[in-house]
DNA sequence: CATATCCTATACCGATTGGTATACTAAAGA
DNA sequence: TCTTTAGTATACCAATCGGTATAGGATATG
């Protein structure tokens, strides 16, 4: 049975946990070894330092979900369901992959001259570029938008990311965290279309 | 002369400026009392430890700021005008503290375990009821939010951040950030209120 | 002048930081 | 069987981490 595999998914594992709980700054390598069951010199042996080890986990577990994200924006569908539809993939992939998302997301708001910020950008403008292209797409459609893509692509991030922060803190004691209803879902998703008078 | 305040004051700034920069974990104290000019007890005979600097920090920097955001959200309008004056305000804000701000929004989507999720927490929930009360505010007079205030509040407050975020990082690189002009600021709120069709 | 208080510097603490030199073992290929 | 390669452990490194014991200097008050 081939060790090598296991060892190194195992301290990607156990690196992703604790970014995820106490930031990537506040872990140190001996610790990320320790939960993994090895030793420093064998997480040295797969990554060449705590940055390239922050870099693989990055590359192997966000990519992934990007490009499962990237898929599903290809529906056929009118522009309120397709929304809908992003906002319920988005959700899922956030619920299913917590631990990734909430590490990317507070990655993405650390100080610029951070090594976290540095690691995150070109995934964070990959996640920006697949929300602008949906937009960026239907325009060719409605016509209505007015070179105002990209802002509504931004918006509609916004909305949906500091829903999920308020959401994320207000559940964070909760044994497991319930899922966000389709009723929220729809709400939320019609604000960002209509307004707020509706 | 009493240089006892001057160096509180020293070093707060010192520490602000390279937690902006660096973030929390980032940063040292000695690096701290170094930027200041002091000596590591000098900066414990004012702070009881890192973390107590940090509270000060917040307390001195981010509630007046907090203050006069208040202040301002008491404006007499309609309502398509009081959410521009907010926003305006916001950004005014931030520009005039972009230090505080930007350290600010870090912390609130740092982990949870960190300290400084657990120091920014009572601030991040006054900024959060500041706008929430507009929207209760209004609900007397509109009566049409169904309960919802907190969801627009939500909303609102993540396009506005949102759309920071990305135009600070555009615009990072540049020796003095340009501001957001008033017809962005019309153009979001225009956004938040109607919706994308108009 | 003397005392008390506030402030600051020298020098140090144990613990932890990221990272490595060396050697050993197990397995695979020739 | 011999050699090569990947993987792992012991033990170590200098540097930095947050924090402090001690003592000296300044200033204000008695």
């Amino acid at each position: 049975m081939n060790q090598k595999t296991n060892n190194r998914e195992l301290i990607l594992d156990c690196a992703l946990d604790l970014f995820y709980r106490k930031g990537y700054e506040g872990v140190g390598v001996q610790e990320i070894a320790t939960k993994a069951g090895v030793t420093k010199p064998t997480l040295y042996h797969y990554f060449k330092s705590k940055y390239g080890l922050l870099e693989s986990l990055l590359s192997e577990k966000v990519d992934p979900i990007l490009d499962s994200l990237s898929l599903a924006t290809d529906i056929q569908a009118d522009f309120s369901h397709k929304l809908f539809k992003m906002a319920e993939n988005y959700f899922d992939m956030i619920f299913t992959n917590k631990e990734v998302f909430f590490f990317m997301l507070g990655l993405q708001y650390a100080s610029k001259e951070s090594d976290g910020h540095k690691a995150i950008k070109p995934y964070a403008l990959r996640l920006m570029k697949l929300f602008t292209d949906v937009f960026d797409r239907e325009s060719s459609y409605l016509g209505n938008m007015n070179g105002r893509q990209e802002q509504f692509a931004i918006g509609f991030m916004g909305i949906l990311n500091y829903y999920l922060l308020v959401y994320y803190e207000r559940n964070a004691d909760k044994e497991v965290m319930p899922v966000i209803s389709q009723g929220e879902i729809t709400s939320l998703v019609h604000q960002f279309m209509h307004g707020i008078f509706s």
